[in-house]
DNA sequence: TACCAGGTAAAAA
DNA sequence: TTTTTACATGGT
């Protein structure tokens, strides 16, 4: 069986628990003690294993997307021991010791996802995106290929509305699908240029372009200081009782410069633990 | 049954 | 310019 090795510290289980928080994801589906994910037409399996992981079928092309999928892009010796100097963002490293964020491989799928959890819970997000994926979608061995640009660039908007998204959501979808917009080519601008890009398309806000940056470009500094999850979290480690407004949240995060996107992920893995 | 949930654009003030 | 409203589903 190939195995993938991984820097250390990697934690499987806790890296993969997104996969599993909010119900079966049809296109990174876990599945008898596995991730599942389609890369070009290969339902490809990823397990753990010691020294690393499993990867059923491994090559050149599915390497680097099994890699972005496991989040190893992140360097996290430096952000550890810059946490070693907060006691709060400290003690987070240490319970979540190997926790990396899984990172979206596609840009479109990334803001394809985001559009469907605005506003709603992530357990209603997730239901209808799969509605999408099993709708649009390719279905592989296990997992599902997620809808192409093409298939959902020449999709009614009658019918994503029957899946469960709202007219103003499936106008977003089919409009940011069927736009002239190289998704491709925000991966060599600077931050401040790729959200700038991003919110100029009807139906991205800073929210969606925030979680781009941070889970598909893997951006260090990416903040996303409007979502109601982070901002939770952050006024339950940070803040003495009520919840802080986007603006203290954003301001806040500059104590975690440069490391916000790793802060953030460990402070929601901490909000989701009782 | 209500109400809220990892927002956004457009209308109204 | 700032504030309010409509939106649609799933869980509690």
């Amino acid at each position: 069986m190939p195995l993938l090795q991984l820097p250390e510290p990697y934690d499987f289980e806790l890296s993969t628990a997104r996969y599993r928080a909010f119900g079966p994801d049809r296109a990174n589906l876990w599945h008898e003690g596995a991730l599942h994910r389609v890369v070009d037409g290969r339902d490809v399996r990823i397990a753990a294993a010691p020294g690393g992981v499993e990867v059923e079928p491994l090559d050149g092309d599915i390497e680097p997307v099994v890699r972005t999928l496991l989040g190893t892009d992140f360097d996290l010796a430096p952000f550890y021991e810059f946490a070693r100097g907060d006691s709060i963002l400290g003690d987070l490293v240490e319970r979540f010791a190997g926790l990396r964020p899984p990172l979206n491989p596609d840009p479109f799928e990334t803001l394809v996802t985001s559009i469907t959890a605005q506003q709603v819970s992530l357990h209603a997000a997730v239901s209808i995106r799969n509605r999408l994926i099993e709708r649009y979608g390719e279905p592989g061995a296990v997992a599902y290929a997620f809808p192409t640009r093409a298939a959902l660039a020449e999709a009614r908007e009658d019918e994503l509305a029957a899946l469960g998204f709202s007219r103003r959501k499936a106008e977003y979808v089919v409009g940011l699908a069927a736009s002239a917009l190289d998704l491709h080519a925000l991966a060599d601008l600077p931050d401040d240029e790729v959200k700038d890009t991003l919110v100029g398309v009807r139906g991205l806000g800073e929210w969606t372009a925030d979680w781009f940056l941070a889970r598909h470009l893997a951006r260090p500094r990416a903040w996303p200081a409007g979502d109601l999850a982070v901002r939770k979290a952050v006024s339950r480690f940070y803040g003495d009782g009520p919840m802080l407004s986007i603006q203290d949240v954003r301001a806040l995060g500059e104590r975690f410069d440069p490391f916000q996107n790793l802060a953030a992920h460990y402070l929601l893995a901490g909000s989701m633990a009782p």
